[in-house]
DNA sequence: GTAGGGTTAG
């Protein structure tokens, strides 16, 4: 996660990498720039609203229905814009497009009937071979993810223009069926049709829309992307949008910058997608410099939603709270946070900052204009929190609402109430999910309910629920698992999951670890080595712990200590005083899982040296009494850092905030909300 | 008459 800030390292004290959000060296304080820059964001709105559609000047006969039943369409009255169908002896292709474009945007259950319904009578008006009708049939069936439907206009259609192709091509790749769109562009060539800059967008796309050859994606995409340089479709900013955003995703991030600054035509969407690119690749910091960077070009390519939907996942993801908060503010200025995806990412960017009231709030503003998705948000937000009891009440409260819960729906209530304890809770929402709600358990809701029932030290059960699956246990149902052993030293079981998880994701370093820790825990150190061992031959590092505090508007982050520096030093001095202070009041060091095998004073003093530790500290020296520390970790918080920092609460009279990977803890008075229970 | 970037979980 830390790639970014690190290529700052030696210009950086060895342990403590400022995270500045302007990384320059030299700058002027951060609240004055943070100012500059956000004094100096564009004021003028945007067109704010799209143009209404034009109305098409097609003229139907006097008398006719054809305006009428268009106008409906537009509206969104299907229904009725169906019944005037009905009556009217003569439409036209206008009539058929809105009425197909009406279909296709219809959501509820009876869009594809209605569509097929329409799709019958066009055929029966003798508009069958109409290439421009067809090219909006194939968008429709794509729409209801009927491919098959769609190829069969494609293929009913004789006169293929380039639209009608690249409409099926878009198809397969909105399909996951990319794969299918390589021997049609070959069809399409040999048919003497050329392609488009159109044609190049969807091929791209569809070579990350093939999940079956997945592996074959980057050689695809360079072939297409050669291709493209050669016949001169590069130079087109939506084929090199498309271009960097494919790289992103397969992960060659850094072709993706270099797609990004080779564009000589930057706008709103390069940018947007770039910063897309590090919010989701663990480059949140370089996302939101980007973002910075983006502030000061030309007015016509200001951030726009989607670009602020990217900033906040990149905020939400390092918890910098302030610099989010400034973003919330930007957003109402520039009346960005009416646009639902960008409030329901603002729900979830204070949740994970560890301001959930700030995060119901939003939600609670968004009144009338909420959707599953921000429900979701709140859900999940309450489940990281250790809230169980108000997560469940969120999603009575949705259901009575009469919103639909998804799959995601379910992934967040179950692991409210794993994070909370709430095992029969769960346990009854597993089954009312399939029977009530009609979302089929994925793996994803199995990994929860062995998760839940691992912690909860039914260790049994949750290895009979990975037995008892419908479906065939992948990686992280099994990972659940061996979280759980680890857990509770199930030595056995943890082999037994490793053995499948080996072969599943060899490349997995935190498997290894775990496993490791199992057996250190047992003092089996004659297999802790040996699986470092296998580690060292399969090329794999522990990833290494880094914890971050926001002091002051800047972000200091911290790896462990291992060496001696003037910093750490001051810090384990202050680690060490503090220890030495708890010792009597009946803290003991929990060596569990130190995996060297180590005198017990060795342990003690690697212990002291974890990133979580130092952050602690380093909060502590340089906040004042009142304010709340707030520490992030990149991993999963270890027993011993979880225990020091309890005690810490009350010694120093705190509240400290700690997020790890999986969820918040909230230390106040030597007790964490977790209850001893993550 | 087509298109490129995005919301929640893991």
């Amino acid at each position: 996660m830390w790639a970014s800030c690190c290529t700052h390292r030696h210009h950086c004290h060895p342990l403590v990498h400022h995270l500045p959000f302007f990384p320059t060296h030299h700058e002027p304080p951060h609240f004055f720039l943070f100012h500059c820059v956000y004094s100096s964001f564009p004021r003028h709105h945007h067109a704010a609203a799209a143009a209404a559609a034009p109305l098409h000047s097609a003229a139907p006969a006097v008398g006719s229905n054809n305006h009428l039943i268009q106008s409906l369409c537009r509206q969104g009255n299907l229904k009725q814009a169906l019944r005037l169908l009905a009556k009217e002896p003569n439409p036209t292709q206008r009539t058929f497009e809105a009425l197909i474009l009406s279909c296709a945007r219809r959501r509820g259950d009876d869009a594809p009937s209605l569509g097929v319904a329409v799709h019958r009578r066009l055929v029966d008006d003798g508009f069958d071979q109409d290439p421009f009708l067809s090219t909006k049939l194939i968008d429709m069936y794509s729409e209801f993810g009927a491919v098959a439907d769609a190829r069969q206009v494609f293929e009913e259609t004789c006169d293929k223009t380039i639209f009608v192709w690249n409409a099926l091509l878009r198809a397969l790749a909105v399909a996951d069926e990319g794969e299918e769109a390589f021997p049609l562009l070959r069809k399409m060539v040999a048919a003497g049709t050329l392609p488009d800059s159109f044609t190049y967008s969807c091929m791209l796309k569809a070579c990350v829309g093939m999940s079956s050859h997945l592996a074959l994606a980057p050689t695809r995409i360079r072939e297409l992307h050669a291709h493209a340089l050669r016949h001169g479709f590069v130079p087109r900013v939506h084929v090199a949008t498309t271009l960097l955003d494919v790289y992103a995703k397969i992960g060659d991030i850094a072709y993706a910058r270099n797609m990004f600054d080779d564009m000589p035509n930057k706008n709103v969407v390069s940018w947007s997608a770039m910063i897309g690119c590090y919010a989701r690749n663990e480059r949140a910091f370089d996302g939101l410099r980007l973002f910075q960077e983006m502030l000061l070009v030309p007015a016509e390519n200001a951030p726009n939603a989607v670009t602020m939907v990217s900033t906040l996942q990149a905020c939400a993801s390092l918890a910098a709270l302030e610099q989010g908060r400034m973003l919330h503010g930007y957003l109402l200025r520039r009346r960005l946070d009416v646009i639902l995806p960008v409030t329901n990412a603002l729900i979830a960017m204070y949740a994970k900052c560890g301001r959930l009231e700030a995060g119901r709030r939003v939600f609670a503003g968004a009144g009338g204009r909420r959707d599953v998705v921000s429900w979701n948000s709140l859900i999940s937000g309450y489940g990281m929190h250790g809230h169980g009891e108000d997560a469940v009440c969120t999603f009575e409260d949705m259901i009575a609402a009469g919103v639909r819960p998804t799959a995601i729906t379910f992934v967040a209530l179950l692991g409210a109430c794993s994070h909370a304890g709430l095992v029969h809770a769960a346990q009854q929402f597993f089954v009312s999910m399939g029977r009530d709600h009609a979302v089929v358990p994925r793996a994803e809701h199995y990994a929860c309910m062995v998760d839940l029932l691992g912690r909860a030290g039914r260790l049994e059960d949750a290895a009979a629920v990975v037995e008892g699956m419908r479906i065939e246990p992948g990686p992280t149902v099994w990972g659940a698992l061996l979280g759980a052993c680890r857990i509770h030293g199930a030595v056995e079981l943890a082999e037994r999951a490793c053995k499948r998880l080996f072969e599943l994701e060899p490349s997995n370093a935190g498997n290894y670890v775990l496993l490791a820790d199992v057996y250190a825990g047992a003092g089996m150190w004659g297999e802790v080595g040996r699986v470092k061992k296998l580690m060292e031959a399969r090329e794999l590092q522990k990833l290494p712990g880094c914890s971050w505090v926001e002091v002051r508007r800047r972000m200091y982050a911290f790896t462990a200590a291992e060496e001696a520096a003037p910093l750490a030093e001051q810090l384990l001095a202050l680690l060490c005083k503090l220890v030495a202070e708890m010792k009597e009041e009946g803290y003991v060091p929990d060596t569990r899982f130190v995996l060297y095998d180590l005198g017990q004073e060795e342990k003690e003093r690697i212990l002291l040296g974890h990133s979580e530790k130092l952050a602690l500290a380093f909060g502590l020296i340089n906040s004042g009494a009142g304010e709340v520390i707030r520490i992030t970790k990149n991993l999963r918080l270890c027993e011993d850092c979880h225990s020091v920092t309890k005690f810490v609460s009350k010694f120093a009279n705190r509240e400290i905030l700690v997020r790890d990977v999986n969820r918040f803890h909230h230390f106040r008075d030597g007790r964490c909300s977790c209850g001893d229970y993550w």
